[in-house]
DNA sequence: CCAGATTATCTGTTATAACGAATATTGTTG
DNA sequence: CAACAATATTCGTTATAACAGATAATCTGG
């Protein structure tokens, strides 16, 4: 084989329609795009994206595998409804997850690492001022992610991504309200703070600062 | 409806194929009957468990889904291999989340509730002197659940489960040699202790310590 | 006897059909 | 008009067949 074509492997991807169906499914409910406590039907989902029985089942039960989707009584799937409970659950979990995942990337993140995430920072205060919920939410999770990559722990990461997921059914019926709030921009100013001084400690409390205040946020929509 | 029927609902739980075989395969693996890197393909599945593609499928993708199972390049599922970076990503990852788990469980514990481990822990200690291995790990199982089953994090309980079988694939396939050095025991005495106690700063202390010690004897073994 | 090509087999993917259970609809009756 | 029964429809489950790509086996030519 020719030195020339190591490392440029992956050319033949084409990803099965199953996962094709996950992943719409999974940025469709990141986006917000189903109502909580909402019945998704493997037909429903097969005949909106023009797909069989088949791929459509098995991404319904995958994301239930993952506890992204909640299973009923005779194999009904449906949005997680959003109860106090699990909320505050979830966000016990997400503290304690991403606060090993900042302690672990702290040694290996480089300045130009920092920077980059400092560059997604001022992006998101643009969106922040043009209100595009959209893109602040992208952003957002690019923000943190940016740290936790550092962390280089695929296992954890994506423990994450699923809790992310599964708050982020609701989280983002209620970004606009949220956004308003605009908290969330001085909580990342004190992250990149921490980030600079390369702070473990402090990144820690800066993160679990953020996910409890969107988590009362949260909380507060719940009760009405 | 008659009052004296209510309550006794689940009388029709005529579980799915597809999770049957799912839980079929999780034993096994949970019992070590796979090798690490062993490769497992819909139709052998299927044909083992007398049952068609399509359940096996579902069981077998689901459990890729969590993360239990691995994916290869065109499809294959195989069991993970066991490397020296997973083993440690796991640890941390477990000692991070048990350690919330039995955190949150400290102050639900009761009297009955900590008696019951207790019990636990003599059929443990039992079970490590006939050398019987099956009841150790399904004692250790108990163990460890019954502190963790009383934070009432439906949740965090998943991902914790999630974990152990992670490591469980493998974590057996060395556990007579584990078993040999017989410290688990009184690791678990001071987590006994710790629970008499209340103090979930040293239950989490000694839970950390018994899963620091697995993690230890599991990377010796992977390195010769 | 070995290398390369061809064939056969194996494996994952996907659509489809058939079955049964659950739900919704309609029709009927009091 | 209301309540019950019968029917129709929807839905999840599962087996099967057909297809394509990968792998293994066989065969042929040197």
């Amino acid at each position: 084989m020719s030195s020339a074509l190591v490392g440029i492997a992956p050319v033949d991807r084409k990803e099965t329609l199953g996962v094709l169906v996950r992943e719409k499914l999974r940025s469709a409910l990141m986006a917000g795009r189903f109502q909580p406590g909402e019945k998704l039907t493997i037909r429903a989902v097969a005949s909106a994206l023009d797909v069989s029985l088949t791929p459509a089942r098995e991404a319904l039960y995958n994301l239930v595998a993952e506890g992204i989707l909640d299973s009923g009584p005779n194999g009904t799937v449906f949005v997680p409804q959003m109860d106090e409970e699990r909320i505050v659950e979830l966000s016990k979990i997400r503290i304690t997850l991403e606060g090993l995942a900042a302690r672990e990337a702290v040694p290996n993140l480089t300045d130009a690492d920092i920077a980059a995430i400092a560059a997604i920072h001022a992006e998101l205060a643009e969106a922040d001022h043009t209100k595009d919920f959209p893109a602040l939410m992208q952003l957002n999770w690019q923000f943190h992610f940016g740290i936790y990559d550092a962390a280089n722990m695929p296992t954890l990461k994506r423990i994450i991504e699923s809790c992310w997921l599964k708050m982020g059914s609701y989280i983002n019926v209620i970004y606009p309200k949220y956004g308003e709030i605009g908290q969330g921009i001085e909580l990342h100013g004190r992250v990149l703070e921490a980030l600079a001084r390369r702070d473990a400690d402090a990144l820690c409390a800066a993160i679990r600062a953020d996910i409890e205040q969107s988590t009362s946020c949260l909380i507060a929509m719940s009760r009405g």
